[in-house]
DNA sequence: ACCTGAACACCGTTCAAGT
DNA sequence: ACCTGAACACCGTTCAAGT
């Protein structure tokens, strides 16, 4: 059996003097978010404990264990409401907003989304939280696991290509009439698909993909309504 | 402007009487698909093409660059049918069904969508047949955006942890009895979870998979075609 | 125009040795 | 039990030098 992951694996001792676990996790973190995920190494994550590059080694058995850490952290943020108080569709909807959110703070678990296991105890939590939903929808046996898979993908396969964006964008000043250009220009070979696509989106992008996400979102939700009336 | 990509470059020289860029990104693909991205190296693909590690910066500016290249390749990959003959929702539907298969052949591409701006022109290409396909469907203006960025974040978020399961389970000769056990132990915290989780899915994983990402793009395909109603 | 090798500044990880 | 430094086997990329 190949398949491993931290959470496979003994649960750890409390700690004891040295450096704890959560200590390690909090700064590779901290690191992850100021410099991405290339800006994390052993080393440097080392120096801002202040030991040696390899002292992490003690707690942690690869650096992707680390990430593995890590990402657990963020599927803490995301924020869960109870469908009983606000009904199944609402909850769904804010649940995935909370995704969105939380993965545009800490761009570097984009890249970590799909490619680590999320077997965490707080992405075990939301995962859940989102089944109990869409129980409460009415879902039955293992149509649950494919509903939740299905919204799960739509907010992954969404907010993963606006992390691209912001990285890209981020680091310029943002000029709409420049970033049409650059558009014609890649598309110069598309006359049909240019007259289609509205360029008016330039003027203001962060406003038009919330207006997307939102747009899918209901579309998602929708369709997936549509499976309980069948 | 910080927004880079080789296609926004100017084009490339008819290539000379030494190696050509064709050929370099052909080998980088296959490469690719025998090691994964971890399996790319500039060196060892130099060694492939018996050169030295480094004259491939001829060819290109970066290694990034290489990789946007046979990420174009793959687009080029995914088959698309004319709506007129067979429908809006029937083509659309095959073109999902392509881009899953296609990245499952490559998964190295699951790494690169999102991380990589998809500006080549068989991307290019297979966005403005998708692009018709809405169009044929009545959608008009930005929607045919939005609902072009829905359909594609489905499929990638669907498929990209497709290919980490594959990854792992793929070296491994796979029992059920010892996948349920695996759950059992990680989701051993929440009782309502487990009690909810279908666990006939680890009888086979492939058939349940296949069936997940159907009941999801009819779902999606339904809530999108909800939107031309109102 | 094309290709080379040496060199630079990095990596993750192992391991014997220290306290 | 915890931490260290040296060492190994790699990286991408630059650049002066060759043909």
């Amino acid at each position: 059996m190949s398949f491993t992951s931290v959470w496979l694996r003994e649960p750890r001792k409390p700690s004891g003097p040295g450096r704890s676990r959560e200590e390690i996790v909090a700064a590779a973190v901290e690191l992850l978010d100021q410099e991405g995920l290339d800006g994390l190494s052993m080393r440097k994550l080392g120096a801002r404990l202040s030991a040696g590059a390899t002292s992490l080694y003690w707690y942690v058995a690869t650096k992707d264990e680390l990430l593995e850490l890590a990402y657990d952290q963020v599927w803490g943020e995301m924020a869960v409401v109870d469908p009983d108080e606000v009904g199944w569709r609402d909850a769904l909807s804010a649940l995935a907003h909370s995704m969105r959110q939380v993965i545009l703070r800490h761009p570097w678990s984009g890249d970590l989304i799909g490619r680590l296991p999320a077997l965490g105890p707080n992405a075990l939590h939301v995962a859940d939280r989102m089944r109990r939903m869409f129980k409460a929808a009415g879902f039955e046996g293992s149509v649950i696991d494919f509903a939740s898979s299905t919204l799960t993908a739509y907010v992954f396969g969404m907010t993963i290509p606006e992390i691209a964006w912001n990285a890209a964008m981020g680091q310029t000043r943002y000029d709409a009439d420049e970033m049409r250009a650059t558009v014609r220009k890649a598309a110069a070979d598309f006359p049909e698909m240019l007259e289609s696509v509205d360029l008016d989106v330039y003027e203001d992008p962060q406003a038009v993909r919330e207006l997307c996400f939102d747009f899918g979102l209901v579309s998602v939700l929708d369709g997936l309504e549509r499976r309980l009336a069948t």
